[in-house]
DNA sequence: CTTACACGCTTTTTT
DNA sequence: AGCGTGTAAG
């Protein structure tokens, strides 16, 4: 008898894979990539090749057949997705570029603009600006210092949202100075959502609520939008909120198919709602899922890794886990005590400079700090002494005032009903106020700019509505009505605004950029979405080519790795923060985010701080970090710095060389 | 009644 | 360095 064998054609035909995943992934990163069935998560300790594993997964799917338009690869910050689909890309082929990616906020605008009438985003400022009007017509001011300030209410309306607590469990566990006005805020919060809605306006939170509200309510929406997704991939899982883990529950709902990569040390945006927890009940929430835990860390050597362990068991929490490296020794990390922040900028620009010298790129260094504001002196160094640099983190050129003023106009033409940029760009206007502003708008109720204009203002509201009208009628470009804007805008920048040469070439800078945009909508709320966060400062003698040093807020950091890193200010009242030494949680999240500086680094790790600090009304004392505090000093070395001269001799250390003048690094121990 | 301006105080991190 | 408040001027 002869037997004809038939194949088992509905399962999955294997692949030739043009990579050889088993190779060049370890164990527990290919099981995380090859990952078959249902929901997955990963805890991926700082440095354990997390990056890597999505990447590899992105690519691994693809090659499977998997069409690239069916993975959603959601991450915290659109640099993220666009540097992973990068990777893939170069991996494997231009498939991935096709595999949908980016923010959960920018993945829901996404949608919603397909679903919901024309809206505008209001951005913090936006909203900020929004809850001052409504705070100040409901006569809050009135009510005594007691009333919560317009930033309060936005933080309270946040975590109401993003947490899913009762407005009155926030107040009295958050802001409980504020309770007995609980009614009151309660009923400005209410006129804020009704503004939004009257003028169609959408603030961030609002983004993923009504997303969550569209997919819970349209089955037909949700039927075809969780359909389109066969793989949901979900990075920095630590710090996505209850209504994330909502969302995301949704959007796999059809296929079940979510990974979830995270590390719960890492966890450093509880102020906006995240909770690390959300990690731990992953399997509950997806039930059945599979846990990976990558524990082998490629990044740093050792010492780094002790300093970074030693910070996690001082944690309140305990998920115990210690960081090995594989490979093994190396520098053992400094704390460098400055006398003054002058010193402190002086050390950093003189070691960088040596750095540098012995054939390091600046791109290869970091100096890492709590707040924006930290660095401030030490750019003031940088710049002098024409050291190329880049600084992510703190203000963005986006959210700038001259930035936002100009942008006024443009939001007035895509959406005529948002009161918020009326108010802003009649409020530039001589003799123009709140009261003013508010009142004219009352007065448009369509979007024919005619309205009856006080006689006192009669000159510049006509330039104002002629701009507008002119601009409506005719629709250029967005470049070319930045460019008509701008001729409008001139006089008031330089009335308004003392630094208005700066300010006009980051205006400048802003009109180059709009030339990739093709709507007015497009590019007011990609701006919103993704702000230009870095602000570069260009100085003569930077090397063609060469990526400058990094100036970054932690926060900022994430996710990045550099050669050398410093961190800044580590003091007591600055990480942790002064703000957050009353609440344990909130002094665990400092620590994590002094773990996540730690390990941002590959060979080198120094702490700095300044001794004396001046404030207002004179020089203090201060004191290093208490989380620093402890380590012995085979851990964590003393650096002291002593003047050239002074009778020190320099240990021989390549990198710490006398050469440079006024070399203050000559090292001692204790 | 509104706006403009000066002064004193200060929570920061991001979508 | 910005924000809210108090004060003076329009």
């Amino acid at each position: 008898m002869k037997r004809f064998v038939l194949k088992s054609e509905s399962a999955e035909r294997r692949p030739d894979y043009r990579i050889d995943y088993g190779s060049v992934l370890n164990p527990a990163q290919y099981k995380a990539v090859a990952h078959g069935g249902g929901p997955a998560l990963v805890v991926a300790g700082a440095g354990t090749g997390k990056t890597r594993t999505l990447v590899y997964r992105v690519a691994r799917l693809i090659e499977s057949g998997v069409d690239p338009d069916q993975i959603v690869l959601l991450t915290f910050t659109r640099r993220a997705a666009d540097e992973m689909i990068e990777r893939a890309s170069s991996l494997l082929d231009g498939r991935c570029r096709l595999v949908r990616g980016g923010t959960f906020h920018g993945f829901c605008h996404g949608l919603l603009s397909q679903h919901l009438p024309p809206y505008t985003l209001l951005d913090a400022e936006d909203a900020a600006d929004l809850m001052h009007h409504v705070r100040s017509q409901a006569g809050a001011a009135r009510n005594g210092s007691l009333f919560p300030n317009r930033n309060t209410l936005l933080a309270i309306q946040s975590a109401h949202v993003n947490r899913q607590e009762s407005v009155a469990d926030i107040v009295s566990a958050r802001h409980p100075s504020h309770l007995p006005a609980l009614d009151a805020i309660r009923e400005v919060l209410n006129r804020y959502a009704d503004h939004k809605l009257d003028q169609h306006l959408l603030d961030f939170d609002d983004l993923l609520v009504r997303t969550l509200d569209l997919l819970r309510t349209d089955a037909v929406v949700k039927g075809r939008v969780s359909g389109g997704i066969r793989h949901l991939l979900l990075d920095e899982f630590q710090d996505t909120n209850a209504l994330q883990v909502d969302l995301a529950a949704e959007l796999c709902a059809v296929h079940g198919q979510v990974m979830a990569v995270g590390d719960d040390a890492q966890s450093i945006y509880g102020f906006r709602g995240s909770d690390h927890r959300h990690i731990l009940s992953f399997g509950d929430r997806f039930p059945g899922a599979v846990v990976i835990t990558l524990e082998e860390n490629y990044r740093s050597v050792q010492p780094i890794l002790n300093v970074a362990n030693g910070l996690l068991e001082l944690t309140k929490q305990v998920y115990p886990k210690r960081l090995s490296a594989v490979r093994g020794m190396g520098e053992v990390p400094a704390l460098v005590k400055a006398r003054t922040v002058v010193e402190q900028s002086r050390f950093i620009c003189q070691m960088v400079l040596n750095l540098r010298e012995s054939g390091m790129e600046l791109g290869q260094i970091a100096i890492l700090f709590r707040n924006s504001r930290d660095s401030f002196d030490l750019e003031t160094a940088l710049t002098q002494r024409g050291i190329p640099f880049v600084k992510y983190g703190g203000l963005r050129l986006s959210e700038s005032a001259h930035v936002k003023d100009v942008l006024s106009i443009l939001r007035i033409l895509v959406n005529p009903a948002d009161g918020v940029a009326w108010n802003r760009a009649l409020s530039l206007l001589d003799g123009i106020g709140p009261k003013t502003a508010a009142d004219f708008i009352a007065q448009i109720r369509s979007d024919a700019y005619d309205w009856t204009a006080g006689v006192r203002y009669k000159d510049q509201i006509t330039d104002l509505l002629s701009l507008l009208t002119e601009l409506k009628a005719a629709r250029p470009k967005p470049d070319a009505a930045l460019r008509r804007i701008l001729e409008w805008y001139g006089p008031v920048l330089r009335k308004k605004f003392e630094d208005h040469v700066k300010r006009g070439q980051d205006l400048e800078v802003l009109l180059e950029m709009s030339e990739r945009y093709g709507t007015y909508a497009e590019l007011v709320t990609k701006l919103s979405l993704e702000p230009i966060e870095a602000t570069a400062v260009d100085v003569a003698g930077a090397e063609a080519g060469e990526k400058p040093l990094v100036l970054s807020t932690i926060h900022s950091a994430k996710g990045l790795e550099w050669k050398v890193v410093f961190v800044l200010q580590c003091l007591d009242g600055v990480i942790p923060s002064l703000y957050s030494i009353d609440n344990p949680d909130q002094v665990d999240e400092e620590l994590r985010l002094l773990y996540v500086a730690a390990t941002r680094a590959q060979d080198m790790l120094l702490f700095t701080y300044p001794a004396l600090a001046r404030s207002g009304s004179g020089d203090y004392f201060t004191k290093p970090s208490r989380f620093l505090d402890g380590f012995p000093e085979t851990d964590l070395e003393p650096w002291l710095l002593v003047e050239e001269g002074s009778g020190f001799k320099a240990l021989d250390d390549p990198t710490v060389t006398a050469d440079v003048p006024q070399d203050p690094e000559n090292r001692e121990d204790g």
